[in-house]
DNA sequence: AATGAAATTTAGACTTGTCTAAATATATTA
DNA sequence: TAATATATTTAGACAAGTCTAAATTTCATT
């Protein structure tokens, strides 16, 4: 198979892609943390691999190959994440770690059984969608709540920002997935928000409602 | 902490130990699947470390710091093992291989939270005992059937060949963890033996007899 | 105790993935 | 469009872990 390097760089240049056509070198290296150089040479191999299409300086991006095994990769990541919250009463803090590990455990056969002793689930503990065996899965629409306007509203379903801090700080504020919102009020001088959940009033900043993703 | 490389070498000197106060080199390379002279490099890497006992020629053994780290890998190898097939629904003879990359896991709050998810299980698939988070555990006396005599009998609780074949060869002749067995008959010949069960006669060569293990 | 066989270590090389520093290509802007 | 800034690649080096081949040590046997 691949070696762990390997998966990083084609996982992280999936997640570039999402904003992209096309993926560049530094944008790789800020990600991976790491120097341009290094990545110029991993690209290299990638392509001799066929799993990136790389033509120098012009940036890459994933071949289906590439795709597919990018795919795995983060099936496996959020099926661990969802095993650790729900089975394992880990917060969604505190999975990233982990998962970034046991995403590069080999057997599908064990990842599909996982899949199954959980029930098929389609979203992780931060909302993004686990895709299924077959590398398929629904992307869900969302808008960041500071996208809104008064007295609109919704239901919390995602994030951008997967920090620490920030999932820490929401869950503090019990704005977490699945809790109804409504703008009550847009302060004008730095657009912070005030809402209203069920049991609540909250004030966020822009930063936050900027990262905090509601289906309408 | 350590690579992946130096815990498969602890792991290795550990399950050597049992039998013996010193591992040699080439016990090691043949165990490891690897040369003599890349395991001449580790020893002084892992020596320079403080985790092994090293004189050059005159074999090895695990210092207090490296053993503790070799338990705390069985740990994670046999309660994954556990979970794999309890949770999962694998067959005993088929976690060995995912066993040997989950043990590499690092955190040890996951492992004490799946521990705690199964109930703490005492002994993993094979019968082999699980250390707990502090590294104890008990060591069964058990005995292998080629040493019983006529009329002699116990429950099966181990085995000596963990390999592929020789699960599979008990599972299919039912002689699995739990199974109470009698000694019918010992063939004169070749030392082959007829066993009861409650609702079976099985005839088992010497070489079966010598790896399974029974508690009296 | 000497000698040959077996085990072990040393020397030097290779691969993977990384790095720094220098060179080159592309983009920006006056 | 020429000059400068930025992005990217190349060149050469390094650490980890492995290998082969040669050298050395220990063991077994006479």
């Amino acid at each position: 198979m691949n070696t762990l390097a390997e998966e990083n760089y084609l996982k992280s240049i999936y997640h570039l892609s999402v904003n992209a056509t096309s993926v560049s070198t530094n944008q790789l290296a800020a990600l991976l943390n790491t120097k341009a150089s290094s990545v110029t040479d991993m690209l290299k191999k990638l392509a001799e691999k066929e799993l990136i299409n790389y033509t120098p300086y012009q940036g890459v991006s994933l071949t289906a190959a590439g795709e597919k095994i990018a795919v795995n990769i983060i099936r496996k990541h959020r099926l661990w994440e969802y095993f650790l919250v729900e089975k394992l009463d880990f917060k969604w803090d505190q999975v990233h770690e982990m998962a970034e590990e046991l995403e590069h455990i080999s057997s599908n056969e064990l990842i599909d059984r996982l899949d199954k002793f959980m029930e098929y689930p389609k979203f992780d503990p931060h909302g993004d969608p686990i895709p299924d065996c077959n590398g398929l899965f629904k992307i869900h629409n969302l808008k960041p709540v500071s996208s809104i306007g008064i007295n609109e509203g919704g239901v919390i379903c995602g994030v951008r920002d997967h920090s620490k801090a920030y999932l820490q700080y929401l869950e503090k504020q019990s704005l977490t997935i699945g809790k109804k919102v409504t703008v009550a009020e847009i302060i004008e001088f730095d657009h912070s928000m005030v809402l209203h959940t069920e049991d609540n009033t909250i004030q966020i900043s822009r930063e936050v409602a900027n990262n905090l993703l509601i289906a309408l």
